[in-house]
DNA sequence: GTTCCTGTTTGCGCTGGCGCAAAGAAGGAA
DNA sequence: TTCCTTCTTTGCGCCAGCGCAAACAGGAAC
């Protein structure tokens, strides 16, 4: 795989980094390929390197002791993961970083990322960013998860998902196509995979999606909208 | 109220800071109180302060169009809260800042925080050090409250309070005071009013806790803690 | 084509916890 | 002291959603 530092802009934190500080992050990098299934980290290792995702799907979750998992959320192309232990040297990852597909990322030294914030304050600011995106959309989660009945929470969830790692349709720019299966589906909006079937089913006998066999295609966005909404009850 | 900069080296953030910075802070601030009930800011509001709490105590919430509502985090003396607007200029507070008690803040621009960032870099860490707290914080209760059962989850969420907020009683070391109601534990741990007055009303036959109203006295932390373990089914 | 694997659907029964309603208790005010 | 407000308890009924089990189906490998 070929790399130029240009690629790296389209990270969200280095999208003000200067040419030289992009050259020198690059330097640092090891490329890490992971087949579908296998794991970057593990929730618990120390967190020595943080990745940015160069090609595939990932996701992060956390599990219990008994083993029941949660999905926090995913990680596209270009995304960084596993940053937090730059902030605190000696910390672990808290959570783990799955591949959804065949993947590969950059790994760089944690500790490399915690003294070049010391200088670049473009990249604290990044960093910052990115954290507050991640508490808000945790909070809101929470919130949802405390709040909301199943239904409404799988859609939000769906569309959220959406957002993060849709891809729309060529041909019609209002389907949109997610690479998931029912049990990712109910890991992300805290229930199981027999609702999300469930759900899923009615849905598309109202011809909202259709579900497919590790595949949601999103046929109508605005009446999954109102269902998110609680304007569909 | 008399503050002095010292004072303030008693916030995590400026745990590092010059005697310098600390007039700096001071003097840009604004001491604010309000009575119990009362909000130090709502959610949607314009993040144009952020405030440090001086005296009393406070809750951060957030909630649904329905009304239901879902609390956050707890507030100490001394804690920051209301800073995720220094980040990005404009943004709105994502969640309401109420007090539970009569309470004083200590309030300061945002943007004021923001300029200081760009040539602090201990001010940076440290908030970023807050950060990851509150997302590790937030993802372990997200994943409690999709994968836990409702009486661990109380459990969990009284000691957590219990570290955040809680007294230890004065003569027994191992004896913690929690001043919230029902209400309060309820929208802490995703549960009902009910649920967590019948389980209290269990724990205390089993003399775990005492219950009175609106305070919550916890008598044998290391069985809350089995109980929070599921070793105690 | 056939086989196998893995993900999905669906029927069914059950129960944890919700939520109403009404009574009870603890403070504060006067 | 009594009254009033607010918080808490408890009985009761109910149902959303869980979770098992078994059948079903899509896709890959050969």
């Amino acid at each position: 795989m070929h790399l130029n530092p240009a690629d790296l802009r389209r990270v969200s934190v280095f999208r003000e980094a200067t040419d030289e500080d992009l050259q020198l992050f690059l330097s640092q990098a090891i490329l890490r390929t992971v087949e579908e299934g296998e794991f970057f980290f593990l929730q618990g290792d120390p967190a020595v390197f943080f990745y940015i995702l160069v090609s595939g799907r990932a996701k992060l979750l956390q599990s219990n002791a008994a083993g029941h998992q949660v999905n926090l959320r995913t990680i596209n192309e270009w995304q960084m993961f596993g940053a937090l232990g730059a902030v605190k040297p000696g910390a672990v990852y808290p959570a783990t970083a799955q591949a959804l597909e065949p993947s590969t990322a950059l790994a760089i030294e944690s500790a490399f990322l915690h003294e070049a914030l010391k200088t670049r304050p473009y990249l604290n600011f990044g960093l910052m960013q990115l954290m507050t995106g991640y508490i808000q959309e945790m909070q809101e989660r929470y919130r949802e998860l405390a709040t909301e009945r199943v239904e409404r929470r799988i859609a939000l969830t769906v569309l959220r998902l959406a957002s993060q790692v849709g891809k729309r349709l060529a041909g019609d720019e209002m389907m949109i196509e997610l690479p998931l299966s029912r049990q990712d589906v109910a890991e992300a909006s805290g229930t199981t995979m027999f609702t999300v079937s469930r759900v899923l089913a009615e849905w598309e006998r109202r011809g909202l999606v259709e579900a497919g066999r590790e595949r949601v295609l999103i046929r109508n966005p605005h009446g999954l909208v109102q269902i998110a909404e609680g304007l569909n009850p």
